[in-house]
RNA sequence: GGGCAAUUGGCGCAGUUGGUUAGCGCGUUUCCUUGACAUGGAAAAGGUCACAGGUUCGAAUCCUGUAUUGCCCACCA
């Protein structure tokens, strides 16, 4: 590659092109891959880091049946932005990619499928459904795949893991099997929260409460064996009518003496004509309502407590699709909602009816279905989870793992510590069968299979028939075991001992309950037994945990500021939007929008902004690689092969990739080098930074301001009139691939290797992020040049002013303050004169002949320099402008300076305020006076 | 009922240990097709940082209260 390169790019930016080609390069080069030490000679890349650390993410494994939302773009960018970060630090980086069955979502759209057939469930039989199930899983899987590829993720895809694959259905089952040997398991008759769609229980997070209009209805439950002095009947209060046909007492504050007397007292239960008892209960406040509550323990929790203390009956009146069963007395058959109209119209016939009024209360939806959720008394799985929870928010405590924004710890407190049992059976066929038999007499025997089943049933001398529980487990029973089931638990491999514990997840916040709380008491229940890598017992909590910072992104909303939904419609589909504008483009409008934690309304036009960036970045360097070829063809003997970095005289390029981490070994030789590398070396100093405190918004930020302000719109120009600095150009902008590549890997990868000439092979993605030089960040170059800019700007302000056309070579004057200036400015002559196209340039020292505004307009660079552009034919009007521009400006720094002033005559800010601002201050008012006489001075002339 | 956030120019947002002449993107106005880029360049207008107190030499930033908005949690029938 002697021809080091032709210029041969496009005129703009078409990331169709390029992505494609590079995404399958990417992956034939093996660079998703991650490897353990004694796979390395394994890795085609034939680069890797024996000595450093893995960097473990896992993938909140989207669910199987689904399609990525603009929030799952989102968490996938910054999770796959983290990976590439670590890779090219040398990390061997990990992410584990997967999908989730999602026991009831898929189950529900298969039979969904099912009955647009005319058929249900049965009509299939188990075996046969989970087998259609299977089906539509193995159709919809790629799915998945191909939206991460499309929004350019490097998951290590050899590892990719369903949740009901072979080897993490056993897992499961030994969570299960263990749990149960240490009793944290147990099988409990409960009221659950009950989903008559699905048919099956729901987990406590499962359920949403949403505030619903609704109705209180007083009914008359008429005394029995009435005295004179007694009322007629009791009034209780409910929002739920038809379980009264369940209900087997009254409840009364003990304290209360409009009922005392009637404690013990029987009522006729309307409808049923059944006698129920009036008990006293502290639970009933006497304030609410009649101060009477009508007791249902199968269909209420309160009512079950209450029912247990007073050993009551417990009458389920519905069934398993919240219909009214045979005891139910004349409702059986009916349906909940057609029962409440029949009862209401039934007692208001007896004149029972006290009043109805509408009352606002909260009531629980099924997040899946949307249904009403019905509590209902039945056997099921729980897990106890105090004993669980309580190391889980210990770690969290006490800061190994972390939260971003660390704000979560309060919400993850608060949950961990009024935690209660976890519902995990669900009365479904797809998902992990629950591995618990059942003898003909009720026993009941947990086995990892039935041959262990049936071991512990003989020991306890139960020779008949075993039959295996019908329900299968909650999907988050196993995804809770992600960390570690995915590499191979509960066998002791090495994946697992090189790969765990993991370091970054990401995810909304909406599953810390779900998902995230729940692994780390994963990881420290499940991860006990396993040794590490060296084969010593894991002792440490930091050991055992799954991951040491949790990073919860924001949630994405429209414009209107509501949540991104199918149903609304309202959620662009991510994938369209990277063939709208380019992953890249999505990839970087993403992470430029995402302050950590706080929710953003994303609006599809954001992208553009993305896209014209990486379209600047292009355009930079097809100039770059011009000036280049510019610069070489003049050299009489161009070295590109030289190692070495001599600058003296004929300036020459140094091997790029020879430049290792840092971002040039060129010496600078004028003040916008050293400016460009103190700012670039600053950049990458603060992107480290803000990458490693999770400010992923800032990383792009800073990147963003750096490239496009300070390198395209100042360097850029700087080379176009010193084409000495085009070597820097060169080195400067291949560092800056390195830093974005990780946001936009797809466009720099293609940029870095035209201007490289590398081959294929070598990937930017697999070469060494760029890491600061603090040596070279330089104060006073940045200041320097940056007055330089100022005079720049200060110069076309003027000309813009005095409607100077553009392109009209002007005569300009630069006073300034200090003698040292006059050689500053005079070693930056010929960028002044290029970039403000003047055809004559003064610069005078303070003092001498003052410069009329009539002839003049005069422009402040704060109190250091002022500039002035000689003007053609002044008009009275023009003058008077002018003057009016000066004074408006006058009166501004007046202000302020007055302001300072007496800040600075205060004697309490002089005593008390630490000398260095006291400091800045005045020199700040100096100048401020300096400007103000100098404002005086063009407004009088 | 408890808790957590948010409130900064027309719109969307930064501003992380209190000290900047309060920034950015979009939009608006003016000018510019000068050999990287019109997905561009140059310039301009536009904000008493929700409100009221307080702490401090100094507050968009810390504290208290109020208002509005959003989210999470909670078994008051």
């Amino acid at each position: 590659m002697s021809e080091l390169s032709k210029t041969e790019l496009a005129k703009a930016y078409t990331p169709q092109d390029v992505e494609k080609k590079w995404y399958s390069t990417w992956e034939a080069g093996g660079l998703f891959n991650a490897y353990r030490p004694d796979e390395a000679p394994q890795d085609p890349t034939g680069r890797r880091a024996d000595d450093k650390a893995p960097f473990v993410v896992c993938m909140p494994p989207p669910n199987v049946t689904g399609i990525l939302h603009m929030g799952h773009a989102l968490n996938n960018t910054i999770q796959d932005t983290y990976i590439r970060y670590h890779r090219m630090l040398g990390h061997e980086a990990l992410w584990m990619p997967g999908t989730d069955h999602a026991g009831i979502a898929t189950q529900t759209k298969v039979e969904k499928q099912l009955r647009d057939e005319g058929k249900t469930r049965y009509d299939l039989g188990r075996e046969q459904f989970v087998e259609k199930v299977w089906d539509w899983k193995n159709t919809h899987s790629d799915f998945i795949e191909q939206q991460l590829r499309a929004l350019g993720c490097t998951p290590d895809w050899r590892r990719f893991t369903f949740t009901m694959d072979e080897g993490y259905y056993k897992a499961v089952i030994e969570a299960f099997v263990r749990l149960h040997e240490k009793g944290l398991i147990y099988r409990g008759k409960r009221i659950i929260n009950w989903s008559p769609l699905a048919q099956s229980a729901l987990s406590d997070e499962e359920v949403i409460h949403r505030e619903t209009q609704g109705k209180l209805h007083f009914f008359r439950y008429p005394l029995i064996d009435r005295k004179a002095d007694e009322p007629e009947y009791i009034i209780i209060a409910t929002t739920r009518p038809e379980t009264m046909l369940g209900d087997v007492a009254v409840a009364v504050n003990p304290n209360d003496e409009r009922y005392q007397k009637l404690i013990g007292r029987k009522l006729m239960l309307p409808l049923m004509n059944r006698e129920i008892p009036i008990i006293a209960d502290d639970y009933v406040d006497k304030e609410f309502g009649t101060g009477c509550v009508k007791i249902t323990p199968a269909h209420d929790p309160n009512d079950f407590e209450i029912g247990k203390r007073h050993n009551l009956p417990q009458i389920n009146v519905m069934d398993t699709k919240a219909t009214i069963n045979d005891l139910g007395g004349v409702y059986q058959g009916l349906d909940r909602y057609d029962a409440r109209k029949k009862i209401l119209v039934d007692l208001e016939a007896l004149g029972l009816i006290e009043k109805i009024e509408d009352y606002t209360n909260s009531v629980g939806y099924s997040e899946r279905g949307g249904e009403m959720v019905e509590p209902y008394l039945s056997d099921q799985w729980f897990v106890k989870m105090q004993p669980l929870a309580e190391p889980a928010l210990q770690v969290v405590e006490d800061g190994l793992i972390k939260f971003h924004p660390e704000r979560w710890v309060n919400t993850y407190r608060h949950w961990m510590t009024n935690i209660r049992d976890w519902c995990i059976s669900r009365q479904l066929w797809w998902g992990q069968r629950i591995p618990a038999w059942y003898g003909e007499n009720g026993e009941i025997f947990v086995g990892r299979d039935e041959n262990e089943a049936r071991i512990k049933a003989d020991a306890a001398h139960y020779k008949g028939k075993l039959v295996q529980d019908e329900d299968v487990l909650d999907t988050w029973f196993s995804s809770w075991l992600w960390p570690f089931a995915t590499f191979g638990w509960p066998d002791n491999t090495a994946d697992l001992q090189t790969f765990y514990p993991g370091h970054l997840l990401s995810t909304a916040p909406d599953i810390i309950f779900f998902w995230v709380a729940r692994m780390i008491m994963g990881g420290l229940e499940f991860m006990k037994d396993m040794p590490k890598l060296d084969g010593t017992p894991r002792t440490k909590m930091e050991d055992l945990i799954p991951f040491r910072d949790v990073y919860f992104h924001n949630i994405i909303r429209d414009q209107q500021g509501r949540k991104m939904s199918k149903s609304l419609g309202n959620s662009p589909d991510p994938i369209d939007l990277v063939g709208k504008y380019g992953t890249d483009a999505v990839r970087f409008t993403l992470l430029y929008l995402a302050p950590l934690g706080q929710d953003v309304r994303f609006g599809e036009e954001n992208c553009e902004q993305g896209r014209n960036f990486a379209n600047k970045l292009w355009n930079a360097t097809r100039f770059v690689m011009m000036k280049r070829d510019e610069y070489v063809s003049k050299q009489s003997e161009p070295k590109f092969e030289s190692p070495d970095a001599e600058t003296n005289g004929s300036v020459q390029f140094t091997a790029l990739k020879a430049n290792g981490a840092s971002f040039s070994t060129i010496v600078p030789s004028s003040l916008a080098d050293r400016w460009i590398l103190s700012r670039a070396n600053r950049t990458a100093r603060d992107v480290k930074k803000a990458f490693d405190d999770y400010q992923i918004n800032e990383v792009t930020k800073i990147l963003y301001d750096f490239i496009w302000k300070d390198f395209c719109d100042w360097y850029v120009e700087v080379v176009k009139i010193q084409p000495d600095s085009t070597p820097l150009a060169v080195e400067i902008l291949e560092g800056i691939l390195r830093m974005l590549h990780p946001v936009m890997p797809f466009v720099t990868e293609e940029l870095w290797h035209a201007l490289t000439g590398n081959d294929v092979s070598v990937m930017i993605g697999r070469d060494d992020y760029i890491s600061a030089d603090e040596g070279k960040i330089n104060d006073s170059a940045e200041a320097n040049f940056e007055f330089i800019q100022r005079i720049v700007e200060s110069s076309r302000l003027l000309r813009a002013n005095a409607k100077i056309a553009p392109s009209k070579p002007v005569e300009m004057i630069i006073r300034v303050n200090q003698d040292a200036d006059l050689t500053l400015i005079e070693t930056s002559r010929e960028i002044i004169e290029k970039m403000t196209r003047c055809g004559s340039l003064g610069i005078i020292p303070e003092g001498g002949p003052e410069l009329s505004n009539k002839e003049y307009s005069s422009d402040l660079v704060g109190g250091r320099a002022q500039v002035f552009l000689k003007l053609e034919a002044v008009s009275e009007e023009d003058s008077k402008k002018e003057k009016d521009r000066l004074q408006k400006e006058l009166e501004r720094i007046l202000k302020q300076y007055e302001a300072l002033k007496s800040k600075l005559s205060d004697e309490k800010f002089t005593s008390r305020a630490p000398q260095d601002i006291i400091s800045k201050e005045k020199v700040k008012l100096a100048s401020f006076l300096s400007q103000i006489e100098k404002l005086k001075v063009g407004i009088e002339n």
